[in-house]
DNA sequence: TTATCACATGAACAATTATTCATATGAAGG
DNA sequence: CCTTCATATGAATAATTGTTCATGTGATAA
């Protein structure tokens, strides 16, 4: 965190305090710190996954896992995950559980990434 | 990866092939795994201070590091990173390196992650 | 060339994290 | 009650990754 042995401080901004003038207009430490973690929610190959097998209807856990080829467990740890972000929803049937995206924020999301990577 | 002891195989979804129906619809492995990538590069809140740094105007190596209160070293480690990614493009000139947005991609994911980060 | 500045990079370490395995919870039916 | 099915969760492990430190590279000026 601090910083390196000898910075020649020698700033290429115009101006004198013009570093600090930026660095005052970045937002808050925690806020940037919550949008880091919202989007490493979604740099999951998995919760990626997930959240696609999603996007036409809910899913209970166990097709989720049929669907993705993977363990029960994992798709459990991972859907705990998307939950605390608020990314997915869920309501009880019986003895299964059956997940939903929480909103179009998601699939706004995913799409917008999706145009980065087709280039 | 493979699947665990005894799935039930029950599925709860209608139809009998609707499971294998749900999977096949899904992008390509390798391309939900780029998806991921690009959102893992996003997930960091060095890097995500970099690029709002950058939203203004293009800064040089050192500059971010005063901004950011960072070491060179660890700037420059993630600028890499960014600009695997073509997150941001950069011009050499003279001793310095000016690193600016690559797109308007970039702002657009942003600014849609602090919509849901802000509620 | 030699010295210095600005940046890049390799290695090592610490911290985070995704998966597996085993077990616990909770609902429905007998 | 007891059993079974569906899901959740805790612990342990392996893999990934961000930072630091030290050094390398490339450009400018004397």
């Amino acid at each position: 965190m601090s910083d390196q042995a000898s910075l020649p401080e020698q700033a290429h901004l115009s101006g004198n305090n013009a570093i600090e003038t930026l660095r005052d207009d970045l937002p808050d430490d925690e806020i940037l710190y919550d949008l880091a973690e919202l989007f490493r929610v979604f740099g999951d190959s998995t919760r990626i996954k997930i959240l696609y097998a999603l996007f036409e209807s809910e899913l209970c856990v166990g097709d989720i896992a049929q669907v993705l080829h993977m363990s029960q467990s994992s798709v459990s740890h991972q859907l705990r995950v998307l939950k605390a972000s608020k990314l997915v929803k869920f309501r009880r049937e019986g003895k299964a559980v059956f997940y939903s995206l929480d909103d179009d924020h998601v699939r706004s999301m995913i799409a917008l990434g999706m145009e980065h990577v087709e280039e």
